[in-house]
DNA sequence: AAAATTATGTCAGCCATATTGACATAATTA
DNA sequence: TAATTATGTCAATATGGCTGACATAATTTT
């Protein structure tokens, strides 16, 4: 233990600042999306895309406002990407069964096909990092960064896919 | 051990994606730069210039050529948000000592200080973590994230401040 | 010394993704 | 029937990226 460090006039209570994990989260998100980035490019799709069609994959069946809940965007942003989504066939919208107001949104063989090639080297260089990094406890890892996510949001962190698959889905005209 | 999972015609060869760590490093970075950014919007301030104030700050000294290199953006990107910078008093540029050509770039305290703000939520959120999930072994984490970065932009992630602080500083005209 | 290269700055324009506010439609609930 | 809700859409705006071109000053090469 350091003999108490230097005192100065630091932030708030002389509160030392972890500059090193600070930037290195910017560092190892910016190279963790860099991967699907360059296959998007190809599709002629963006990150957004990408984000919607995770989380239409992960939850199949989810509705537009629940989307809306988990990506934490506006109707208007999601409005865009899904429609090319939708247009090109990867995702496809099926009238709520209860309320038909509603879309569910479930992904098509291709687009759950596209979901993997992207998640493929997100998980790998996950899997990589954590062997070189020699860190045998994954579950704190996972708790960890649990636990950066804000507190009322962590609902939506544990709750995977939802339901079954829709009736008609192998492909979409519309 | 599993009796070897069910085949299936998987991506590659039956990999299984750690959908659960890539959600979860969605949420976790989006909530760990939302701190600052509500910061960032009272000053009239964006991402782009958290980045910007943040590395000049960490390695005061750098060069244009330096700060475009580890922000991997373009001069016309940078030129934009280090001028708001500059001209907002966060930020000095001063001539190369031995290339003139080259602007070293140094926070004023203004900056010092408003890097601290930015910083301080974000290492807070992150010791919370580590002690909420009771990660007891912090480097194995820094480890982990180091390797996750690609191994040839590493050598940026190790060299934090490189030099001294520059002749004047205490604030900037221009 | 002249020529080539380098570091920086700047102009003009484009794209992706996000925003707000307003409004329309259909379906559900009160 | 009236109010509310889920979704979609229009118009306008902001941010932060991009490319390509070009200018200036300083350094390095020839």
């Amino acid at each position: 233990m350091k003999p108490s460090a230097p005192k100065r006039a630091d932030p708030s209570e002389s509160e030392d600042i972890d500059f090193t994990l600070i930037e290195l989260l910017f560092f190892a998100y910016r190279d963790f999306i860099s991967d699907p980035d360059a296959i998007l490019d190809s599709y002629g799709f963006g990150r957004a895309h990408h984000r919607v069609l995770h989380f239409v994959n992960r939850r199949p069946g989810l509705t537009v406002a629940e989307l809306l809940d988990v990506l934490r965007i506006t109707k208007q942003s999601l409005a865009r990407v899904l429609k090319q989504l939708v247009d090109t066939g990867y995702v496809v919208q099926v009238q709520g069964p209860r309320d038909r107001r509603q879309r569910e949104l479930y992904p098509t063989k291709k687009g759950q096909a596209l979901a993997m090639a992207l998640a493929l080297p997100q998980s790998r260089r996950i899997r990589a990092a954590i062997e070189e990094a020699g860190l045998d406890d994954r579950a704190a890892l996972e708790r960890f960064l649990r636990a950066m996510v804000n507190p009322e949001l962590r609902v939506q962190v544990d709750e995977p896919s939802s339901g079954g698959v829709p009736s008609g889905e192998g492909d979409s005209d519309r």
